[in-house]
DNA sequence: TGTTCGTAACGAACATGTTCGTTAGCCTGG
DNA sequence: CCAGGCTAACGAACATGTTCGTTACGAACA
């Protein structure tokens, strides 16, 4: 269930023979998983993690190279929550395409901090292959070409997660009240579109403006074809 | 200039009568640039600011509420470089917002670790304004109806930051080798379409991948009608 | 002029991520 | 069996972000 992360075998505890439970990776995201729900993402830290699992937090270092690590282990863990059933069900390839994105938005947007740190370390765990797997069956279904599709998987996760992770800020609403405050105050004679869109370029909130979103790249992802003679 | 942030005025300095030169955000932003350039981006700290300003790194807490909107006015500032001249040359409307989004995703490519901060912390000074403004104008020109631009421009920007953000682990290019050795591992009997479509998941390195994503997202929010009934 | 209020400046303290060096246990090879 | 090498475990130390409390200055008011 827990695959090694490329490249790199899972260590392998000494803590057999004291009196300490072995230390794996497995049981750091469990302790991380359960630190969270009950206080909150910001809480787990590697000192509130060592203590759970009654060790020194630079133990942690030997199985995590870093807290982003850490968090994309985190929320591939989390990502076991994403409906997938729209993949086998009957219907509309578009419909279940958009219908499998909006959960795993929906789990993003429960734990934007998560997402923030996606966007740089993915997560590489099963859940997310399987996420992978079956958008891919999706895209396939309904027609795209494999190479558009190939790269297309990606522009889909990343535009969610960022969407997810744009509220990371939450904890800080001020941060886009301030956006937003400066939009509205702009001189119609500098910024006319601007000016001009006002209101509707913050519109949106609720999943209508995230559900666009995705519509649209999917279908420009179905409709752009892939360069010719292109480099790698 | 530099606008205000929204809703909160410059902070008035007091400094003016002892021999140490009045704190402002545009001195603080210019220090960091500065900083960025001499030592790079990771050597932007509190303290190193402080340092060069002859103050005390709490100090900088009076006209920055934390890193994150620092990191904000600092790619605002940078934003400057973005060659801008495609809005009013001549040419098709697409080229030439393609030229623009390029320029934009060159300038975070630069410095990922600010597109990272980005993606949670917009800038909200003139030069993002600006691009803003600009890439509107560019959809008003070829057409894109008024509702679809005011959501798009969003997506577009959000695109380019998030594929530049994605490379903030490029410190660390062990994350990405670890995606794709996890992608090329992957079991046939399991993951067969990952296994299917195997390196073009990965290919496109350099400029060919991300102009082709802000290719299809442009063709995306051309063709996506918004929903109608919405709610706000 | 004196007083009051608001706040820029910033040190002290604290929380958190991370590195580096040391110790001890396990495994392998001779 | 013994010696050597590798490395899990983890404390000490350090860097960095941030908060809170104190001080001093300027503006406004009586």
């Amino acid at each position: 269930m827990f695959v090694s992360l490329g490249g790199m075998d899972e260590p392998r505890s000494r803590r057999e023979r004291p009196a300490k439970e072995a230390l794996t990776r497995r049981g750091i995201v469990a302790a991380a998983v359960d630190v969270m729900r009950a206080e909150g993402l910001d809480r787990v830290t590697m000192r509130r993690l060592a203590k759970e699992l009654d060790t020194g937090p630079a133990s942690l270092y030997v199985y995590f190279r870093n807290t982003a690590q850490l968090h994309a282990a985190v929320l591939d863990e989390l990502l076991g929550a994403v409906d997938l059933a729209p993949v086998d069900a009957d219907g509309d390839w578009r419909e279940r395409l958009e219908a499998v994105l909006a959960s795993y938005t929906l789990v993003l947007f429960e734990y934007p901090s998560l997402a923030q740190s996606a966007v740089t370390a993915r997560p590489t765990g099963a859940n997310y292959l399987r996420l992978v797997e079956s958008i891919l069956a999706l895209l396939d279904e309904g027609g795209v070409p494999p190479g558009q599709a190939s790269w297309g998987i990606d522009l889909l996760l990343q535009l969610a997660t960022s969407t997810a992770a744009e509220h990371a800020g939450g904890d800080d609403p001020e941060a886009w009240d301030a956006l937003a405050a400066v939009l509205r105050a702009v001189k119609p004679e500098t910024y006319p579109r601007i000016a001009a869109l006002g209101e509707d370029l913050l519109s949106g909130a609720g999943p209508d403006r995230s559900s666009w979103g995705i519509r649209a790249l999917i279908n420009g992802v179905l409709a752009t074809p892939r360069p010719e003679g292109e480099t790698t």
